[in-house]
DNA sequence: TTAGAATATTTCGGATACGAAGCAGTGAGG
DNA sequence: CCTCACTGCTTCGTATCCGAAATATTCTAA
């Protein structure tokens, strides 16, 4: 296994964060990590739908709200329009949403889901529902984690973090050292 | 305002979210949301220092470990080795990194922090530290938050989630309705 | 009414993410 | 010693994300 000096034993992120193991680096790290956990998760479980977390995210706000404009959608889910606007294309391409501009300001974009959506999204949900069962998370531990995740990201919003003093720089730009 | 029948209110996430109302979509939706919400908050905090959140998460990984091999940072992380590569060139690059072949197997590449390197951690880890507690969440409340996303994380990471089954295509492929 | 501000969307460049495929170095069996 | 599977890293294509800048439409005020 070659475990000389030159390098450290291999290691899983739990024992890694052991040693990092700040209150605010781990809040941080472990929204980070489930992020990516639920990606992959979602993609796993939409695979066949041309649906990704992003989209079906997207789709059911639209439907709770029988369509938005492309902005107030944007508001809807804390993410840019910019973000949006080209998976919105992609999803009225797929058939689930259609795309047209409001007769009354020639500006804005309407998103509606469509019949077809609906449906997938019906399907989705339930699939959602029950995999989140199997998971075994109790309602109370759900809806605690919810609560703080919320107050967090209000908090997170609100502040303006102070900005990191960078220290000198070494003497001279590095060259990456090897291929 | 233009408030027609033909588009809806526009709507923030907070009333969006009441309509949605799922726990399991909640959870979601507040780890997705809080993801990115930290990705603006640390991107301001880090701007003058040529660090990002994955870099600084990369970095203070690295320090803790006193260097470590490509894959085992992306053990430690969670993350691919693919997306740790570049990210790690750049790094080096930048000076806070070292990137040496280990001499006793030639496949792998050592990553261990500079001087530079740890006095930009160090200057972070306080403005971190620093930041987090001006967001007025209590330790209490920050243990129970981590308890909870690493149980979710894990039930997540070993689930395999049931596939949505796709309803029947409509009738065509559609066009984009409207550039 | 008409210049200029405000608003909605798009485009562009940059930063992470992933899976799949490819390449180079190691090590195990014949 | 020589395949050949395995491991570690890189590259490629795709999907989100962001901020900044460009464009088009609407509104406002002089």
């Amino acid at each position: 296994m070659s475990c000389s000096a030159f390098h450290c034993q291999p290691m899983r992120y739990i024992e890694c964060m052991k040693k990092i193991s700040d209150l605010d680096n781990m809040a941080c790290f472990q929204v980070y990590q489930l992020h990516h956990a639920f990606g992959r998760y979602y993609q796993a479980a939409f695979a066949d739908t041309g649906l990704t977390y992003a989209k079906y995210v997207m789709l059911k706000a639209l439907a709770a709200q029988k369509g938005m404009s492309l902005s107030d959608l944007s508001a809807c889910l804390g993410v840019e329009p910019n973000t949006l606007s080209p998976l919105a294309k992609k999803m009225a391409g797929f058939g689930v949403i259609e795309r047209v501009r409001d007769p009354e300001d020639e500006r804005r974009i309407v998103l509606r889901p469509t019949t077809y959506g609906l449906e997938i999204l019906k399907a989705a949900d339930q699939v959602v529902m029950q995999n989140f069962a199997d998971l075994g998370i109790s309602a109370d531990d759900a809806s605690q984690a919810i609560a703080i995740m919320s107050r967090l990201r209000t908090a997170v919003e609100k502040a303006s973090p102070a900005r990191v003093i960078v220290p000198d720089a070494p003497l001279a730009a590095q060259d990456v050292p090897c291929d």
